[in-house]
DNA sequence: TTGTACGCGTTATCAA
DNA sequence: TTGATAACGCGTACAA
């Protein structure tokens, strides 16, 4: 590794002090500075392609400019472009992410969090809250900044981004009721995951409101296609229903998975619809109908947020409650009379 | 946030110097210290939660047990179980990843690789390495310890991990050619990554060895959706085959979207092949026949060789070629005769 | 407007 | 075996 160059060097080569380098190349100092020396600090700057060195100032400001992501699981497709919308808006400003896995599993959170904490990351994004959550409430204890995204946590004054999941459903039950369909079952999320508790509420609103009788619910264990199919598997000895509502688009590949299995057509015999409109979904056998949530959009707002709260631009608590838009697809028709 | 706890607390504490107490925590030179007063520190470590600050630590040992990982493109399905294996992989050893998107986009990948060296990285992973690289060659001029993963460098003395495009392309002309299939086209990944090379010229090697003719290649700019779908419309117009090779499973998926549209039906009137098995095309209409690489393993295999020489574990260069294997499904099947 | 001096928390070197 | 000291690169009160 070549030798570094630092402040001192730069400093040397414009013939100033290294105090007055780093107020020219402090956005908030440098007024502070003569014109003409900070002209001939800069093309040292660039001469020498000098790079402040983060981990100093870090020890100096206790900034990193870094934040730690929690995510459940990135090979969901559902993760990866909210990542990047927290990618790209960390970026504009200089920050960067540093994301940790957690398989939804409480050891493995606690893990990733030290690692990250051991960091000094500036701020959380976490996609992984748990209804009551002790990984939450340590960051919370010690005031570190946090959003969470697509769950919200139980403490009320914790920001959060999430898409508007009651729209979402109400749009899934006018497009089945639509279809003609009066018996509808659900499969809901796991109990201590808020999107699902949410979606399920949705569900049992929307279909008051067309008179219709509450849904069979069988509830899933995790966000996961084993146990879409083990809920779709259930449902088929328990009930005798036109159409199924997945939680979530992993969800219902399970349940479609079944049905195939077993010889029941989808639309034909049965509909599904997803949630969350994943990459891909459009190119099923058949075609999910599902929901879109902006998942891009998403990731952006929680970070701006975030960075709003770390640069102390806001004390606000900020709730985002993103729009989301029904994508009819082949999975959906009208029941058989 | 609560005061943090130093080492100066630690060793108030325990009745010792802060040198005794690093000494007495690291690995190497805990033997130095006397039996009683390390137990003494440990104890006041336990009493007091202290956690050593990594930041500190870089600053002084030059080391962030951090390493930066260059992806062109998170929602890309192909590398998110690659990231796990990495993260699996550095979480054992106590380092984390930094993950940055570059959309193969050379701008952006410099602000990407300065933003993360500016962290101290202590070795990089690049998925994205084009044919002659620039961000490349400077990692290797700071003799930075850098991994590629799935993109061969020019440079044969960067350690590598790939898959068997060797083999896979050989498993899918065997497979093809078995199902007697005599006119095959293909689409070639684009010219400046390694894979699209090794998997046009092993695609050409195979169809020799059944002394088929050579395969009529359209190049693929990028490995998008909507190159796949350009590639294959060139391919219609201008030749008569019954098998296209896709050089990976999005550049297959864009060409039968074309295929539908025309009303060609997949594998009745063309059969289709990709590379990867990406998650999720074993559910697509048709699922696609295609070659399995071992994403997480391979993830896996370029974070231990990372730190091998992060941790000065050895100085060979190591080249990991992963094992594939065909999968068959529906978008192959015997030619129309 | 610029320079001086100090400290952030840790580890490496040297002396005791 | 332990303590003292310096240094890593930077930012910031304070003095000039």
């Amino acid at each position: 590794m070549q030798p570094k160059v630092t402040l001192r060097d730069v400093a040397a080569r414009a013939g100033v002090h290294p105090a007055t380098v780093s107020r020219a190349l402090s956005e908030d100092s440098r007024r502070q500075v003569n014109a003409d020396t900070l002209r001939r600090i800069l093309v040292a700057v660039e001469d020498l392609g000098y790079e402040p060195d983060l981990t100093a100032r870090t020890l100096r400001t206790g900034r990193t400019a870094t934040v730690g992501v929690m995510v459940p699981d990135l090979t969901n497709p559902l993760f990866p472009p909210i990542l990047r919308g927290i990618e790209d808006a960390l970026l504009e400003r200089g920050f960067t992410a540093l994301i940790g896995n957690t398989d939804n599993d409480l050891e493995r959170e606690q893990r990733v969090q030290r690692a990250l904490r051991a960091r000094n990351v500036d701020g959380f994004i976490l996609m992984t809250t748990h209804r009551s959550d002790q990984a939450l409430a340590a960051l919370v204890r010690d005031e570190i900044p946090v959003v969470t995204v697509n769950r919200v946590a139980g403490e009320p004054d914790i920001p959060s981004v999430r898409a508007d999941d009651d729209a979402g459903i109400a749009a899934i039950v006018d497009h089945l009721a639509g279809l003609g369909h009066t018996r509808i079952a659900a499969i809901a999320g796991p109990r201590g995951l808020s999107t699902g508790r949410a979606r399920a509420r949705a569900l049992a609103a929307g279909l008051r409101r067309y008179g219709l009788p509450p849904a069979t619910v069988v509830q899933a264990r995790a966000f996961s296609e084993t146990e879409g199919s083990r809920c779709m598997e259930e449902l088929l000895e328990s009930s005798d229903v036109t159409a199924v509502v997945a939680s979530n688009d992993v969800l219902a590949l399970g349940a479609m998975d079944v049905l195939r299995q077993r010889g029941l057509r989808v639309p034909d015999d049965l509909s599904v619809t997803g949630f969350n409109d994943m990459r891909f979904v459009d190119r099923l056998n058949p075609p999910l109908t599902t929901v879109r949530i902006p998942k891009h959009e998403m990731g952006w707002e929680a970070a701006r947020i975030l960075l709003d709260r770390i640069l102390g631009k806001t004390t606000a608590t900020q709730h985002a409650v993103m729009p989301v838009r029904l994508v009819v697809r082949g999975s959906t028709a009208p029941p058989r009379s």
